[in-house]
DNA sequence: GCTTGACTCTGGAGTTACTACAGGGTTTCC
DNA sequence: GGAAACCCTGTAGTAACTCCAGAGTCAAGC
């Protein structure tokens, strides 16, 4: 198959694949002599499992690794379950970060009720003098994000799985 | 006061400073006769406020908003406060993904105890055959980002705020 | 006067995981 | 044989920084 059923399958956006090629998550694909690239059920597999992966949002080093001992069968898989574990805390601190996050905020937006005069704005003189002891804006300790994506967005044209 | 000062008073890398003026947030420092920026009060409220809100992870833009108004202080500020409701509905949002996210993570990992061999390991199973159904990755509705940040540590490096 | 060292300057590249072109070539179908 | 739909490469942009090289400035010490 080619590039756009392939996208389609899995629901990635054909210039993510190009991607994920470039960056070695996929084997170089063969070209037919028009140089298309051609894929075969292999491919799909693997590319179905990045995108799982990704959708449990992974780095792309956490799927390499995940990669690697799905293409060495024989190998223990303690290190699998170790990264997952790993995983599951990066995402647990993330949380944990944005709940306490959160509360802060909330504490600030309670400063203002009504539409005051800037002036006198709650909020603005609470972020003024420091409510806050200007800490390093929030770090995390294992590589966690922040809370806005940039315009990652992609809304999947419609997925032909069954229809 | 030079750069460095105002870095160490704010726990702001000296980078970033820099960063903000080319980006707008801080106006263009005065300069000496040696090239070097100078600074006073004015620059470290601007710059501690910056950091205050950055530290509640507001995007540069949110920043900006509230920037204008703090600059413009007889407007109203319901929208100060429509910023704030907003942004924490960002955070909000972005913990409710994340707490799908690891639910689905602990199943996930509930399909392995052991280490077995990596061909029977339960998760890479899971993750081979899809139990997910390859939906678009952890794509927010609202802007926020995903697990992971990249390098963006910094370590201040002893804050001398009174000691 | 000269050196050492700490500090500062500019400009540019790197980070993550893509996304969005521009400017072409190929296939397909009528 | 011509237009639509698909595919190719390469480059640049995103957020908010971070890090570096190569150079200039300043204070202190000898
Ligand atoms: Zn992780
Ligand atoms: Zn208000
Ligand atoms: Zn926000
Ligand atoms: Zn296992």
């Amino acid at each position: 198959m080619k590039i756009g059923q392939l996208a389609q399958q899995t629901g990635t956006p054909v210039d993510t694949i190009r991607y994920y090629e470039r960056e070695g998550l996929l084997p170089r694909a063969a070209r037919t002599e028009g140089n298309y690239r051609i894929y075969d059920a292999v491919h799909l597999e693997r590319l179905a499992f990045i995108r799982r992966c990704r959708s449990l949002d992974m780095t792309q080093d956490e799927i390499r690794v995940l990669l690697r001992f799905r293409d060495t069968p024989s190998e223990s898989c303690e290190d699998v379950n170790a990264l997952l574990d790993a995983h599951i805390g990066h995402v647990a601190e993330r949380i944990r970060e944005l709940q306490q996050l959160e509360t802060q905020l909330q504490v600030l937006r309670a400063c203002c009720e009504e539409g005051r005069q800037a002036a006198e704005c709650g909020i603005l003189n609470e972020l003024s003098h420091g409510g806050a002891e200007l800490t390093t804006p929030a770090a995390s300790e294992s590589h966690l994000a922040a809370t806005h994506a940039g315009g990652r967005q992609h809304v999947p044209p419609r997925q032909g799985g069954g229809a």
